[in-house]
DNA sequence: CCCCGATATTTCAAGCTTGAAATTGTTTTG
DNA sequence: CAAAACAATTTCAAGCTTGAAATATCGGGG
């Protein structure tokens, strides 16, 4: 039996790619508004500057989430609004603004992080060691092309 | 070497499938945008309807597209203010409506169509015959848990 | 036949997202 | 050094998205 040609072929994957991304992506979100009273937007901005605990620019952490500047600041905006992040100006560029995680802010993302790594884990939890291998190996060489 | 335990594992998988997914959509967006003057929603739509010709019904197409509801129906709007789909009442059930890709609407995907799939093979072209046999196959069984 | 639970769609407010323009500051270069 | 090129951030309008509430319809059990 002949295959369909290899662009058909790339492109079903990439439909079910999206797929499974944006099913995962539905279930976490219900997840941190039920169970946190949060949304993705800001669990993630949370997440980024756990990542760099020593704060980021408004640059970086646009990049870092691969969203818009104009976007970072928004969420931005509404984390520093309810004490999760605090901006700072810097001091050797006056361009720049440094975000980071206040106290609180820490705090409530630790309490966030662990429950919703089980979640993830609960989401994937198809994929055995061998899977997740073969995965990691193939999205890296995506990652690499795109 | 001990590795780090599976549900870290699969989170770090998550975060980098997301990743590559990001990244993807946002080729394709601005593909859509600088070649075709259009958008990722409402190519979504008018693939959808592409393929399912004979036309569906509101909560049809957002379940295909896995968004909400209301999110069909304000793209659906947009989409039929520009005369590339059709509104068309159900005789048998008068709370259902079918939408259908117009003439105009049907023409116009066509030529997406083809650029988009060069597009999206382009992005993937890092994946082998073998590889999309071991991705699918993977997210087939992602699929299958979430 | 009527009520009631279920289903289909739209409407709405709030928040998210983008891309471009505006603002401010830095660096390079003639 | 001044001007121009470049860079970081915010602002803005438009569009996207969600989840909940409102509206309309269907279908079954009294």
């Amino acid at each position: 039996m002949s295959q369909p040609p290899l662009s058909k072929r790339r492109l079903k994957m990439w439909i079910r790619l999206l797929g499974v991304t944006r099913a995962a992506e539905g279930s976490l979100r219900e997840f941190l508004r039920v169970r946190h009273d949060t949304t993705l937007p800001r669990f993630d901005v949370m997440a980024a500057l756990f990542r760099r605990r020593d704060g980021v620019t408004m640059t970086e952490l646009s990049r870092m989430l691969l969203v818009s500047n104009g976007n970072a600041t928004t969420v931005v905006d509404r984390l520093e609004a309810d004490g999760l992040v605090l901006r700072t100006p810097s001091e050797i560029d006056r361009r720049t603004v440094h975000v980071a995680l206040t106290p609180a802010g820490l705090a409530q993302f630790d309490i966030w992080a662990a429950e919703h790594e089980t979640e993830v884990a609960r989401l994937f939890s198809g994929l055995s060691e061998a899977d997740l291998d073969t995965l990691t190996d193939i999205l890296k060489r995506m990652g690499a092309t795109a």
